[in-house]
DNA sequence: AACGGATCGTTCGGGGCACTAACGTTCGTG
DNA sequence: CACGAACGTTAGTGCCCCGAACGATCCGTT
């Protein structure tokens, strides 16, 4: 009676979601860790390239990293020569964090990185298959980055 | 030059798998965490169900669960009477966990909060798109599970 | 019967990610 | 000036995943 393939609670959408998200996680951390790199590095990074150089404040709120790991993060950067961390001079407050020539090359690597192990994870599903994918997940990550407020983008 | 929209990094499949993720990682844990559980809770009492008594180390495989973190698991199940731990008479070394009927109402229950959880995740999607999500989910977990040794199921 | 290898359960520790609490500094504004 | 708000920082928690090590036990071989 017992099919050994498959039961019935490993169909929810939660678990395959949860899952999945595993998987992805797995591949996406072992691909930056191949070069020294946490997913914060490169969502801080690519966030910083996105809106110039900002304050620790509005990068953890465009970024959706919590103000508390941003600091970290910002460091471990900043003691990679990859950013910049120097005092606003309009609101000694503020930190203004900057990309630096090689934080940009940077990027780019963990670009290439994430490409690469993109398509290992879609590795197999059909183009059409992996843009049904996009869509689906866009609209929900769109849906619950409007009703939960940590969103990370289109909030500024 | 720069990329002044929405248009690069964040569509992503990488970006909105981990992201989506994400949100469904937090409304999973905060379901269970309003009923005082974790996912180990409902993943090991699942498991459970689905293979009847067995010991530690072969919950462990099946349910992807790691053996170190099985034993704390265990501990806090057993504490509140949803397993029994007993030891195997036929090999001293094992430990046979069985679900008692405290645990299974309590899976019955883990199992409708998970529903609720996941029409809160799903909200934005049709019920022919949910399929579609499913499908293609189940297809990349099933690629992901048997490539990657680590299978959570389809291992005994 | 003794040995060696394998399995089992357990403890300890760590990494990554998300989050809370608290504190001192600074900025605006009343 | 005083007050509340924002900023950056530190410290600590929780969940999930993973690895190292160890004693106890089982099993196949000698």
């Amino acid at each position: 009676m017992e099919n050994p393939s498959l039961g019935g609670w490993q169909a929810l959408p939660s678990w395959l979601l949860t899952q999945t998200a595993a998987h992805a996680h797995r591949l996406v951390a072992e691909g930056f860790a191949a070069v020294q790199a946490r997913g914060y590095h490169y969502r801080l990074l690519a966030t910083l390239e996105e809106l110039g150089p900002a304050s620790q404040a509005t990068l953890g709120r465009s970024s959706g990293i919590h103000l508390s790991d941003m600091v970290a993060t910002i460091n471990e950067l900043a003691d990679a020569g990859l950013v910049e961390r120097a005092p606003d001079p309009t609101d000694r407050r503020r930190n203004v964090i900057s990309l630096t020539p090689a934080g940009k090359r940077r990027l780019r690597r963990l670009e290439k990185r994430l490409a690469t192990t993109q398509d290992e994870l879609l590795a197999p599903l059909s183009p059409e298959e992996r843009r049904q994918l996009t869509d689906l997940l866009a609209k929900l990550l769109d849906h619950h980055n409007r009703s939960a407020g940590g969103s990370p983008i289109s909030r500024g």
